[in-house]
DNA sequence: GCGCGATGTGACCAATGGGTCATATTCTGA
DNA sequence: TCAGAATATGACCCATTGGTCACATCGCGC
């Protein structure tokens, strides 16, 4: 719109490159990374195969770790701007954390590929006997935990939440995530639009924040 | 050593099957399920090739899925054992949670590969587009779920814990085992024994039964 | 329009691995 | 000891698929 950054030719290189990654996104989720063929993410992409690989040299694998970069980003990306947007102190610490569920939860719904991909592939690599991938996966995945981490030590300093260990809470609190996600909408029968955010979020944080015993424990 | 129930035949035949099953469990926790060859199953195994569809016409496929019924077998027993010899209701249940998220943790320590082969595996077909494979994990799925929500839902009936959807809870429950056990036994790089059952189930009850909130809130 | 570099393409290649089967070996009962 | 059943085996088959490359096409500058 403004200042042209990008020649044509980079723009259009650009888009092609997206293109190429949607489909593969959708094709990796689908079948998963093994069960899914590099012809049809080139049919979907509506390109031939050998194109692929004048864009990601590296083939397939390429082509995985570039899509869990888009994923892994996305998520320390909604993370860091939500609570840099909040005034943490300011509001009240349950309500915060449980609007944050709550976001998590639509942007996976709204983006049930990049779900489907971390469950499907990157649980099973972090556990792989490739280190190298394994690593990168795990370094990925602490990224995420560190971003959340701070939040919640914040909140631990101010004494509004119990003083635990604020880095593995935070791996905790996604695993509540993703594991809502992964009860609330099973089967990709295709009915299964129905997980509400709100109602996830209210059940997590009822559980994390407030605990299973009756008040009158 | 008492009665005779079995054929030396029979029980030869079982033992061989056993250690098809052991070889396997070993190698598709390891490389994964589509990673793993037969050929090395039956290396491991000390056996031909052929010598597998002896024992299991089905092939991998049908490996496989004898595999999932041993590990849902022994989570499902290990519910039903533990819960049936509380005595619900004189003891804490708090600490009868505890106890058992203890021994859950145990459990898969003992036996990393069955919790690799859920992870890798389990996770990745109930969202496959086989809808068989995906409704036979569901299932599996939700008979650990409803062992685990009986007691949760009694503890409910007696004002002991909130009244929250039981089954929803025990899924909850049994994620968090899952993700404390995907946060402390990561990288197969081997040293990864330090995960301590105890520590890991004072730190999930403290969170999931008491709640993040300083008591002082 | 022309020429050349950039880009697209799909037939092709080679490796892989699940599954089969003819043959060899072992076990059982008489 | 022997016949026949049960079992073990691994060479073989062939469908699949990631990756390659010679060639076709395109588009931009002149």
């Amino acid at each position: 719109m403004e200042v042209q950054t990008l020649t044509r030719r980079d723009r259009e290189r650009l888009a092609r490159s997206r293109a190429i990654l949607d489909a593969a996104l959708d094709t990796f989720a689908e079948k998963g990374y093994e069960g899914a063929t590099l012809d049809e993410v080139a049919e979907r992409a509506e390109f031939g195969k050998g194109t692929l690989y004048n864009y990601f040299p590296g083939g397939k694998e390429e082509i995985l770790f570039a899509l869990f970069d888009e994923v892994y980003d996305g998520v320390v990306r909604l993370t860091d701007n939500y609570f840099s947007d909040q005034l943490l102190g300011e509001n009240a610490t349950r309500e915060v954390f449980r609007a944050y569920i709550s976001r998590m939860i639509s942007h996976f719904i709204d983006r049930l590929p990049n779900f489907l991909l971390l469950i499907k592939e990157a649980h099973r690599m972090v556990f792989g006997d490739q280190t190298e991938s394994a690593d990168y996966l795990f370094t990925q995945r602490e990224r995420v935990a560190e971003a959340l981490a701070r939040p919640l030590q914040s909140a631990m300093d101010r004494g509004e939440i119990k003083p635990l260990d604020a880095h593995t809470v935070a791996h905790l609190v996604m695993g509540n995530i993703h594991g809502y996600l992964m009860f609330a909408c099973p089967r990709n029968g295709g009915k299964s639009a129905s997980a509400d955010p709100e109602q996830g979020a209210d059940f997590i944080t009822t559980i994390l924040f407030d605990g299973l015993l009756t008040d009158a424990q």
